[in-house]
Order: C-alpha cells, then sequence, then structure tokens
DNA sequence: TGCAATTCCTACCTTTTTAGTAGTATAATA
DNA sequence: TATTATACTACTAAAAAGGTAGGAATTGCA
C-alpha cells in the first residue's frame, strides 16, 4: 500500500512550480530534474498526464519551461495525484462503488471509510500547504 | 494506491474467524473460500504469513480448521495487514522515517501525515467492529 | 485400519504494474 | 542557425501481484 513514485513526483514537480509562481517565471524540467534526482525523461513522461488537466502554461525553448496557470491555494493535492494517474482507492468495491455483496459484506465499511478518510486528505491540503 | 488483495483476503478471513468465535468451533479454510468466492490454495498461503503471529489454534483432520486464540476485539485490524506482508507506507521516507532530506523535503509532512491518518485508523478498528 | 478431511510447506508460474529509457519531432529564443 | 526546451510515441527490464501445483503430515471417523 503505497503511492507510486508517478504521484509522487507529480506533487513534487508541482510543489517545485508552486515556490516559482510569486516570481511568474518557467521552471524547466531539468532544473526540477535535477534538484530532486529524479530523471529527466520520466519527469517529461509524468508531465504529459498531469497536462491534460491544465495545470500549466508551457514555453519551449530556451528559459522556457512550466508555469502554474492558477494560483497554488487552488490545486489539491488529490486531484494533483489523480491526474498522475495514480488511483486513490483502497479496494475494487471502493473504486466502484458498485460491488453487488457490499450491503451484506462485513469488510466494505472497513475499505470504504478509509478510503474516504484518504481522500479527504488529500483534498483538504492544496500546494500552498506545501511551499 | 491500493490494499493487495493479500491485505484484504487476510482481513475477510480473520472477520470470518472472529464471527465463528462465540461458537468456540474449528472454521476450515474451505467454508471461508466457497463463501467469499476466493481459491483455496491462495487462502492457504495467505494463513502461511499470519501463523507467525499466533492469531489463531488449528487442527487438522475432519471438523479440523482455525480458530482465534483471543477475543475479537483484541485484533487490530493494522496488526492483521502488517502481519499479511502488506506494507502499509505511502512512501519510502515514511516507511524507513529515515530519509536525510527530509528536514528540507517540502512533501515529506504530506506522506509522513497521511501515513500516520492510515495507520491510527486501521489501529483503532478491531475485528469486534467487524462482526 | 484405512479413507477422507484438513492444515502445512515448498516451489513454481503468469499477468500486470512500476519505473523507467530511447528516439525523434516541434517550437522558441538568442 | 545553434541551443534549449517541451511534445509525443514506443519500447523494455525488473518487481510485485495474484495466484497454482503437488505433496507431506496430522486427525477424525466409519
Amino acid at each position: 500500500m503505497k503511492i507510486s513514485t508517478k504521484g509522487r513526483y507529480a506533487v513534487v514537480i508541482m510543489i517545485e512550480l508552486a515556490k516559482a509562481y510569486k516570481y511568474d517565471k518557467y521552471v524547466s524540467l531539468n532544473d526540477i530534474a535535477e534538484s530532486n534526482n529524479i530523471s529527466l525523461k520520466y519527469l517529461e513522461k509524468i508531465m504529459l498526464s498531469l497536462k491534460k488537466q491544465n495545470f500549466f502554461i508551457t514555453s519551449r525553448g530556451g528559459n522556457g519551461g512550466y508555469k502554474l496557470s492558477r494560483n497554488p491555494s487552488e490545486y489539491k493535492i488529490g486531484d494533483i495525484i489523480r491526474a498522475s494517474e495514480e488511483i486513490i482507492d483502497i479496494a475494487p468495491c471502493t473504486l466502484n462503488n458498485n460491488c453487488p455483496k457490499k450491503d451484506n459484506c462485513f469488510s466494505f465499511p472497513l475499505w470504504n471509510e478509509l478510503s474516504i478518510i484518504i481522500n479527504d486528505y488529500l483534498d483538504s491540503k492544496t500546494l500552498n500547504d506545501y511551499i
């Protein structure tokens, strides 16, 4: 039971962008890769997932990179992790919430409540809390 | 981010044993496997992990099986999942809690707090809550 | 006594997921 | 035009997940 590097790196990247937000400057992935000791190519791939959500605006070429399109406080950590294609769900029954036996299942309340606790926590925090 | 079948089935099995506790009867894995639609062989393997913790006493042969060695209220759900060899930890840094950079890490507080929330929840519940 | 039921134990195996890497195209800038 | 970036597609090795297979040991019962 863990959050994969994909979800974790996504948050790390977004925190870096959040830190640069007040300077209104583009941050290149190369900088993030080096300062966090993560492969550039892998970060590029993760960015591709996040890109679909319009989390940031980009610029190619020299002095280019990524910057947030909104204030850091408007990014929930839960949204970032979900966007990275990491599925935040504890069991198949909590993911779909459509297990036919859930009303007679003794363990469903456990997985369901835990899942809610985790999601609520991650949705209660924004990038602003980690700058 | 999910709990594997190993950890989930472990809890399912233990709940079944907890339900039978008041009758002081052995429950065979075959019964549990059939009523929960899980392969017997796989359950056997999971039991092997749990066995190390002296969670239950066993009897072979006809009318044999497993029964809890203590009152259901004395089994924390967290202990059961951990015994199943499922590691309940969100990131490497929360598992060892010895990342050299954790004091300067912007995301450590996030993973650390989430990890604590999950473990606290799972340790706050016992089998008695799911009978 | 012998057979059926059951746990105990080791080894193996297939599929999926994780965690990347490689290569190239495209765009901006100096 | 050389350099610095992102954008995108395809591939891959290693690990983890989710089992299966086979048999040995033990016990209860007819």
